[in-house]
Formats: C-alpha cells, sequence, structure tokens
RNA sequence: GCGGGUGUGGUGAAAUUGGUAGACACGCUAGACUUAGGAUCUAGUGCUUAACCGCGUGAAGGUUCGAGUCCUUUCACCCGCACCA
C-alpha cells in the first residue's frame, strides 16, 4: 500500500532506523581513504527545542558531507551540545530543578528533532561539554595555560618552570614576554622573595591568570560577563542592566596572541565579513609610545602617551588623560581640585550606557599640571576628559587638534591652542581638523619639509634616540574574563593554599560539580559554590569557587570528537593527525568575536604546547544566514488617561518607543508617561491561531478580540479601549491581520517546529525546501508557501521510477540520446554547485531534470538510478527506497558520484540569438560547424533577417560562434 | 563616523569569463478530469498594449557591437564596530 504513492512517513521512518541499525555513518579514525572533516557548531540545547531556522546549516552541511563520501572520502561529521550556561542555571533558580536534569531532557528532544531530518551524523562521537568525561580535558586545557607563558622572543608558549629557571639563573632581564608589566629584577633577588611575591610575578607571564579590574557586572543575572556577552550596556540574554565592579577575575592572556590571531586570518578560506569583524576586535594599530616629563617634577615623573601619528608631536597643544587614569589624583593641583574632582567623580560614575549614548556632548576638566614637551621644552596643559579611554593605550594622548577630530572638538570647546604642523590647501585647521595621512610637515623644526610617512620614521628614530619613548604597536583586544560566579560550568581546577593558587593534580581530574541547594547566586559576587563548606575546605586549602564561563567547552570540542573516548589524552595522536584541521565549518555568523576567535586562540596555543599539528582550526568557514520567522500582528487603539502612568512591557531598546511604532514584549518592566490620550499599538497574534485563518481578515463575528478568547493574541487586555473596525463590501466589520519578519522566538511566537513539516510533508521535503529559499549565506524570512512545489517534484520524481500499481518501471538497456544529456548537464550542474556551496540552484537543477525525464518518458534505469545519486545527498530517504526497489542492496550513501561525460553535451546545431544594434530580434538555428563567416552569409541571407534589416547594409556584424550575432547598423 | 554586505516581476529567486534578463518554484488567470477536494494534468503570466512597437535589473552618467555583470557619482536598506589617540 505503500508501494503506488510517495509516502514519506513510511519511507523516512524505516531508512532511519535501517541507518541506525547499521551504524552506516560510523566512521573510523584510520582509512585508506582521504580524511574529511565536515563541522557544524553544536547547538546550545534550550527549552524551546529546535525550529526551522537550526537546521538550515545542518543540512547544507549534510548534504558536503554525503557528496564527499560519494566522492571517495571518509567523512567525519559529528554532532554535539554545548550544554554548560546560563538559561538552564536560570531554570534551574526559577524551578529548582538540577540543571543537568533539565540540560538533559532538552538534548534528548533536539537529537528526536534531528533524527527525524535524516543526518548522516556519527553519533558514536556526541559530546557535551556538561559531561565530566568531556570537560575534564576542558580542565587540563585551562591547567596548561595556567604553566605556561608567552615567550616574545621564540614566539610562542614555553613553560612556566623554564621561566622560573631563567629567573633562578639570571633574573628577568632578558625574557621578552607577552604579557604585564614587570619590574628588572636579577637572580640574586629572585632567590630572595617570598612564594608570594614570586607567584605575583609569575601571574604577570602566566596565560591564565588572576588580576583584579573592572568587570562587566550583572545585578540581575549574579554575574560578571564578557565584553561581547554586553550589548549597549545590557546583558546580551534577558537584556538586564550591566555595571562596572571591580573584581578579582580568572583572565587568559589572549592579547599573548593578537598578533598571531591577525596573521592566521590571511591563511583560512573564511568570509571577508567575518575576518574584517575580527580584525577590528584585534584593532591592531601602529604608533609609538613617549614620555612627556610633568612640569612640577620633571626627572621623577613623566606621562606616557601612546600616538598613531607621532609626526605631529609638534601640534600637540595640551594633553588629556582618562578620569580612571592612576596618576588624576596627583596631577590635580590644588587650586583646580574643587571643579577637576568634581569632573572626575562625575565621568567615573557615568554608566557605559550613558557615555556611549553621549559621545557628541564635549566634557573635560583642567588638572592644573602642566607637561614639557619633549622638543620644543614648552609646558603644555594636562587635561582630564572621558573622551580618553582608560583602558586603551596608556590612557593619555597628546592632544594635537589640527589634525585630530576629537583633539579639535576638545579644543574649541575649551579654547585652547590650534597648531597645524600637516600643510593642507584645502580646509583651515581653525574650523575643522586635517585628520588625512597626507601632506609635508610645517612648523615641525626638523621634520619640516618631510612627508608624514617619513616624519613617522624620523621622529620615531629621534624619540629612540633621546630615550624618552619608542615605536610601539597597540591592539584594543583585551585579555579574556574566564571566571563566573555560576555553579552551572566547568570548575576552575585550582586550590588556593596560604593565598597562592595552585593546580589539582591530573589524577584529580575532573574536577566535578558538587551538589547544591541552592543554584541562586549568593549576590556577594561569590559562586553557590561558595556555600559548600565540605566541597570548597580542604585540609590544605580552599577550592576556587568560579566556573568557566561558556565559551570554555566550545574552545576545542572539535577536537574532542575526533576521539572522544579517549581517558588518556584528549585526542589521540593518531586521530588528530588523520582527520587534522576541520575542512569545512558551518555556523552562525554571530559568534565572529567569541567562539571563532577563542578556538583560534586555544588552538595556537595547544599547537605551541604540541599538542597539534595545525596552527588554525577551521580550513573554510560558511555562515549559514539566519530564517526569520513571520510575526504576525492586528492594530488595537486605546484610550489612556492622561494622567496616569501607564506600565508597560517592552524590549530592551526604550528608545525606540513611540506611541504607534511597533514593539516587542519580554524583557524589562519600564514607566513611560504618555502624552497623546490616544493611539495605537501593534499587538501579535500567534502563529498557531494564524495558521488555522482562511483568510487575512478576522472578522468581528468570528472573533472575540476584546476578551482575546478566540485568538491566542498575546497583550495586556486590560488596556484595550476599542478596536477600530474596518468594514468590508457587505457591511461586515473586521481587522487586518499584517505580517512581516524578525528573528524567530519563543517569546515572538512565531516560531515554527521542523517536526510539523516533517511530520506533514517529510524530511526530504524540508531539507530540500530549505536549501531551495535562496543562497545558504542570506538572512531569510520562513514562509510555507512554496513548500508545495517541492512536495510536488518529489511525487514526480517518485512517478519515474513507480507506476500507478505501485510497479518499479525502469529496465537496463541503452539510454536515449536526450536523456543521457539531461543527465549529464545535471552531474555538471550539480557537481559545480555543490563545490561553491550553491545549494538552491542545485534543487532547480533537479526540478528541470526530472521535468525533463518526464517529458522524455525516460525509464532507462541506468539514467535514473545516476540521478538518484546526485538527488541523495539532498532527499536521502526518497533516494534509498527507489535504490532498494531497483534491486541495489547497498546503501546509496555508499554508492560513487556520478562522472561528468562532455561528449554527451555536444550540440551539432545552436539555436543563435540574432540582435541588431543589440536587442534581440529573433532566433535563427545554425549548424556549429559553419565558420564566423559562413554564419555570417547565412544570417544575411535569411529572409527574416532582411526584413529586420528594411534594406539597410550592417556596418559591423559581430559572430560569437556558439553564442550570439550582433548586427549594427 | 568607520568597515562589510545587499538592491532584479505580485513573492522566493536564476543568470559560469560582459553575449537570448527573469531559469526553477510560489502565487495568480483560464481550461481539462473529477463521488467538486488545499489532488492531478494542460495553457498563460515582467510592465504597457487589442496587437505590433515601446519600456524594463534602486537612480544618474560612462566604456562597449553588446552591461544585471566593468568604471564613476549617488540613494535606500541590512549587519558589525563605534570617542581605540
Amino acid at each position: 500500500m505503500s508501494e503506488a504513492h510517495y509516502n514519506h512517513r513510511f519511507i523516512e521512518h524505516k531508512w532511519q532506523q535501517t541507518w541506525r541499525e547499521s551504524k552506516l555513518y560510523q566512521v573510523d579514525n584510520s582509512s585508506d581513504k582521504p580524511g574529511y572533516y565536515v563541522l557544524d557548531m553544536f547547538p546550545y540545547p534550550s527549552g524551546a527545542g529546535l525550529h526551522v531556522g537550526h537546521p538550515l546549516g545542518y543540512i547544507a552541511s549534510d548534504i558536503v558531507s554525503r557528496y564527499k563520501r560519494q566522492n571517495g572520502f571518509n567523512v567525519l561529521h559529528p554532532m554535539g551540545y554545548d550544554a554548560f550556561g546560563l538559561p538552564a542555571e536560570q531554570y534551574a533558580i526559577q524551578t529548582g530543578k538540577h540543571p543537568a536534569d533539565t540540560t538533559n531532557e532538552n538534548i534528548d528532544r533536539y537529537r528526536k528533532q534531528m533524527d527525524r531530518i535524516g543526518f548522516s551524523f556519527d553519533w558514536s562521537r556526541e559530546v557535551r561539554t556538561c559531561d565530566p568525561s568531556y570537560y575534564k580535558w576542558t580542565q587540563w586545557i585551562f591547567k596548561q595555560l595556567f604553566n605556561h607563558w608567552y615567550n616574545a622572543t621564540s614566539n610562542k608558549a614555553e613553560h612556566i618552570d623554564n621561566l622560573v629557571a631563567i629567573f633562578e639563573n639570571e633574573g628577568n632581564v632578558n625574557v621578552r614576554h607577552e604579557g604585564g608589566e614587570v619590574q628588572n629584577f636579577i637572580a640574586e633577588e629572585w632567590l630572595s622573595y617570598s612564594p608570594s611575591e614570586k607567584e605575583d610575578i609569575l601571574q604577570q607571564y602566566r596565560l591564565a591568570f588572576i588580576q583584579e579590574t573592572t568587570v562587566n557586572w550583572c545585578e540581575e543575572l549574579g554575574t560578571v560577563l564578557a565584553n561581547e556577552e554586553v550589548k549597549d550596556g545590557r546583558s546580551e540574554r534577558g537584556g538586564y542592566p550591566v555595571i562596572k565592579k571591580a573584581m578579582k577575575q580568572w583572565f587568559l592572556r589572549i592579547t599573548a596572541y593578537a598578533q598571531r590571531l591577525l596573521d592566521g586570518l590571511d591563511t583560512i578560506d573564511w568570509s571577508d565579513s567575518i575576518k574584517e569583524i575580527q580584525r577590528n576586535w584585534i584593532g591592531r594599530s601602529q604608533g609609538a609610545s613617549v614620555h612627556f616629563p610633568i612640569a612640577k617634577d620633571p626627572d621623577q615623573n613623566s606621562l606616557e602617551i601612546f600616538t598613531t601619528r607621532p609626526d605631529t608631536i609638534f601640534g600637540a597643544s595640551f594633553m588629556v588623560v582618562a578620569p580612571e587614569h592612576e596618576w588624576i589624583d596627583r596631577l590635580i593641583t590644588d587650586e583646580q581640585r574643587e571643579k577637576a574632582s568634581a569632573y572626575v567623580e562625575w565621568a567615573k560614575n557615568r554608566s557605559e550606557r550613558e557615555r556611549m549614548s553621549d559621545v557628541k556632548n564635549v566634557t573635560g576638566a583642567f588638572t592644573g599640571s602642566y607637561c614639557i614637551h619633549p622638543f620644543t621644552g614648552k609646558q603644555i596643559p594636562i587635561w582630564t576628559a572621558d573622551y580618553v579611554l582608560g583602558g586603551y593605550g596608556t590612557g593619555a594622548v597628546m592632544a594635537v587638534p589640527a589634525h585630530d577630530s576629537r583633539d579639535h572638538a576638545f579644543a574649541k570647546q575649551f579654547g585652547l591652542d590650534i597648531v597645524q604642523v600637516i600643510s593642507n590647501d584645502e580646509a583651515n585647521v581653525q574650523e575643522a581638523s586635517f585628520d588625512t595621512k597626507e601632506g609635508t610637515c610645517i612648523n615641525s623644526d626638523f621634520l619640516n619639509g618631510l612627508s608624514v610617512q617619513q616624519a613617522i620614521h624620523a621622529i620615531i628614530k629621534r624619540i629612540e634616540e633621546k630615550k624618552i619613548g619608542k615605536a610601539q604597536i597597540n591592539y584594543k583586544l583585551r585579555d579574556a574574563g574566564f571566571g563566573r560566579q555560576r555553579y552551572w560550568g566547568e570548575p576552575i581546577p585550582v586550590v588556593y593554599k596560604n593565598g597562592l593558587p595552585t593546580l589539582i593534580k591530573d589524577n584529580e581530574l575532573p574536577l566535578t560539580l558538587p551538589q547544591v541547594e541552592s543554584y541562586k547566586p549568593t549576590g556577594t559576587g561569590e559562586s553557590p559554590l561558595a556555600a559548600i563548606d565540605e566541597w570548597v575546605k580542604l585540609e590544605d586549602g580552599v577550592r576556587e569557587t568560579d566556573t568557566m564561563p561558556g565559551w570554555a567547552g566550545s574552545s576545542w570540542y572539535f577536537l574532542r570528537y575526533m576521539d572522544p573516548q579517549n581517558d588518556e589524552v584528549l585526542a589521540s595522536q593518531d586521530a588528530i593527525n588523520y582527520w587534522g584541521q576541520v575542512d569545512f565549518y558551518l555556523g552562525g555568523a554571530e559568534h565572529a568575536t567569541g567562539h571563532l576567535l577563542y578556538s583560534r586562540f586555544w588552538n595556537k596555543f595547544l599547537h605551541d604546547i604540541g599538542v597539534l599539528p595545525f596552527d588554525e582550526p577551521f580550513k573554510k568557514l560558511v555562515n549559514q544566514g539566519m530564517i526569520q520567522g513571520e510575526s504576525h500582528f492586528i492594530k488595537v487603539y486605546r484610550t489612556l488617561d492622561k494622567s496616569q502612568n501607564i506600565r508597560r512591557v517592552i524590549h530592551s531598546d526604550e528608545n525606540k518607543f513611540e506611541p504607534g511604532v511597533f514593539h516587542s514584549f519580554g524583557g524589562e518592566e519600564l514607566i513611560i508617561p504618555l502624552e497623546a490620550s490616544q493611539h495605537y499599538d501593534l499587538v501579535r497574534v500567534a502563529n498557531d491561531d494564524v495558521s488555522n485563518l482562511k483568510s487575512k481578515r478576522l472578522y468581528k463575528y468570528d472573533y472575540d478580540l476584546l476578551s482575546t478568547k478566540e485568538l491566542k493574541i498575546y497583550f495586556w487586555t486590560n488596556e484595550i479601549s476599542h478596536i477600530e473596525w474596518l468594514v468590508d463590501e457587505n457591511g461586515e466589520q473586521y481587522i487586518d491581520l499584517n505580517w512581516f519578519s524578525e528573528k524567530m522566538s519563543k517569546s515572538k511566537h512565531n516560531v515554527v517546529n521542523p517536526d510539523d513539516i516533517c511530520e506533514e510533508y517529510g524530511a526530504d521535503t524540508l531539507r530540500l525546501y530549505e536549501m531551495f529559499l535562496g543562497p545558504l549565506e542570506d538572512a531569510k524570512p520562513w514562509s510555507i508557501s512554496g513548500i508545495d512545489g517541492v512536495y510536488r517534484f518529489l511525487k514526480k520524481t517518485w512517478k519515474l521510477f513507480i507506476d500507478k500499481e505501485g510497479t518499479y518501471v525502469p529496465v537496463s538497456g541503452d539510454a536515449d540520446k536526450k536523456s543521457l544529456k539531461t543527465l549529464h548537464a545535471t552531474i555538471k550542474k550539480v557537481t559545480e554547485d555543490i563545490g561553491r556551496i550553491s545549494l538552491n540552484t542545485c534543487v532547480s537543477t533537479f526540478m528541470i531534470a526530472v521535468n525533463e525525464f518526464t517529458e522524455q518518458k525516460c525509464t532507462n534505469k541506468e539514467v535514473l538510478e545516476q540521478f538518484l545519486i546526485l538527488l541523495s545527498p539532498f532527499a536521502p530517504h526518497i533516494a534509498e527506497e527507489l535504490w532498494e526497489k531497483g534491486g541495489q542492496t547497498n546503501s546509496i550513501a555508499l554508492a560513487s558520484w556520478p562522472e561528468f561525460d562532455e561528449k554527451h553535451l555536444v550540440e551539432d546545431s545552436k539555436k543563435y540569438p540574432i540582435s541588431i544594434n543589440g536587442k534581440t530580434r529573433m532566433m535563427l538555428e545554425l549548424s556549429l560547424s559553419l565558420s564566423k563567416d559562413e554564419v555570417e552569409q547565412e544570417v544575411l541571407n535569411n529572409g527574416d533577417v532582411q526584413k529586420w534589416l528594411d534594406g539597410q547594409t550592417p556596418k559591423k556584424v559581430i559572430v560569437v560562434p556558439g553564442r550570439i550575432v550582433n548586427l549594427v547598423v
């Protein structure tokens, strides 16, 4: 009964089970075949389950995997879960359920959803970052980071013991490192230091270290967040306010790798936009650091600044230090104390958010102190202003208002001198700064007459001779905060003995999470682990109670898939050598500065310490675009009491709120005073309801909108006073249902579950349809309309093989010339298109092929089976079923990709488009064996052409053999 | 402000080195077959027009026999960074 018609439910269930039982997609770490590693960014298993946007990338990578397998590669195509993280813990706090339990439930759901789509994952290699057998190695990597320092001479990480040996022999004078500032000392001094003093010094070298810094503290989440987890002064998850707070934190010294992270980008095949984002984030700038002696005390103290334009040093008319500058109190003189200190206090207390949203107002104060210009000897005033950032460079700048727009604005505001030092005919530097690095130096003593580039070299040389500074490179990249005051993360394998951090032994790994009573943050900034005395307190010390951030486990998971059960090492050398780098990595572009940068950092470190032979983790990266949801809304009016403040729940950006403008719910509660007595709002309608609607008009007699009993409309009902009804041709009242695209999420009630599509149309249809939507990398709205076309295509494909009685039709024999042409055109196009990840055009090509085969009434088994192989990476279930029906006993997944043969495409004639003055006027079929001149003659002698020429003689005839003929008159 | 990207029918989109713009689908319009169904099949469908002509790839110029594609200017939208000295 399942035979005659295409029955996706039966077929897909059957093959998913068969593949699972035969372990079809399991791969070995050794093979005669070359290895090929196809990786998806593994998901965080949230409670909402997968929506149709998630599988987009998995489908594309599955197609590539299956294609590579059929092309003779041994393909590693694993999947796992990024299972530590905040949402599970937030849920635990609300419900008291252990995050491990909810995480496992979510994982089970994800797995079921993925299984229905027919992926060729090798599930025997699954990893979960929250599994102790996995995070044992995350902890192990942390230990290595703690035990290594970055040697700037050898330009790689080296063991800390080597460093200590150097200190014991010769002190640190010859050691160049990437890390904190350290005073010089000699061997005898080192040997005389106490253990605690020694550790303080080593902390400046270690790649994992503790530091007191201002961190992004989120009160609501009770934790510290990384820079990229903060958006516009709020937490990315939840939209809660984030403030600056001083705390002791674990950090990883990613800045040591800044240059290599930059250089490595040139060696990998990633999109330009992601590379650019990373370059931007690393933010390299080349310049010089210069010391400006302080006038009060020129011999003792000097203010160090960083500039990329040392050539403009003669134009420096004042200095600016950040309000957070460590010397700010010393710089402020008694006369200026009142004003300047008040400014510093005000600036320090401004939130990041205020500061960012208020970049146009120029603020600052004079400290009262002066510097001595190292070249002119003139005294120049030192100001403080918050346009200079404490965290960048030295937190101080030399201000050159003539050639820096920010300095210019400041000089204008406070009436400071503007001295032009780069010539420029066009503009007046008193009016606007001239920032461009072009021109000739003037008013600059020995630099006069030099170009900007020449002057930069000359002045740096002079600065270095005078020993007042040096050429320097700065990076925006900051060291990565590595501690989270949360329960649901990897425990940091550190015990404090006499206050000094020490690593636990390898044989004590993994250090597992203990059971806790409450998952709530303590609120003091300590993790819930701190409350468990029996876990924290040891005979010889106390445990670190911070856990690792979410990105720890995901920074190396691609390595564990290579050898997931290994208990001796994170992955065996054999496995690592066989698989090597990830050949093809697919995932969202939103991880550009997080996961993708941290993974590269860890990979480089592991390379330095000899674990990995390669320096970059992901050879080729493709970013799939987001599938947006379709959100529906209706317009409702509200009448409000003017005096009343309306409590409303809106999304994170309150600036966007205006009466009558669409806004979404969830997030923070805000009170917005309203001027208008009446206005309308756009109100969501859940998609479940929309799918049942027959029209986009909601009639009053159908729905009791005010009570929302009929429609699940999400809004604050008691605030709605009336709906302005429209009236249709028949006098019936209705309201329009509108829609637009936005991110798919549970809170927006616009999620489409792939299970529903699989149930109704099948996984093969879902797979084809998601690819058919458009280019993989583009963002696109999800729309169900159009899926029928793909479903029809599969039914047509089925009918090529199975007739109405359920009989298998194709027979072996010599194939029709036309069918061979169709087949080989398809082989050519699909092979090329998979190669450039143009999967949408592959689907079109399949449709064209099936249309042609149907027209040709093609029943040739060899031709149709070759076609099935081409289709199988996209629609594996139907391909496998029809393959089996043809008597094949091995899975189609193991078949060889068809070979393209040019000879089937060779034509002896071509329908030439004949254009006159570039306009196509007619078609003319001509033999391809004709020479250019013969074609020209044929065309000119043709009666229809003569008609078009209307007696005129063409001035010129262009013949492109096999393509086009153009007549110029 | 800086960086990256995108603009093509009613819709999603094709168009390989400049060579028939709109493939393939959705939708729509007719029609066929039907125990009238959201099934299947046939024909049509960029705009304009009765038809021919004409006009058409965000806009304006340019190169070329020929431009969606190359060059210049410009507009709109999306994404990322944002006082980084």
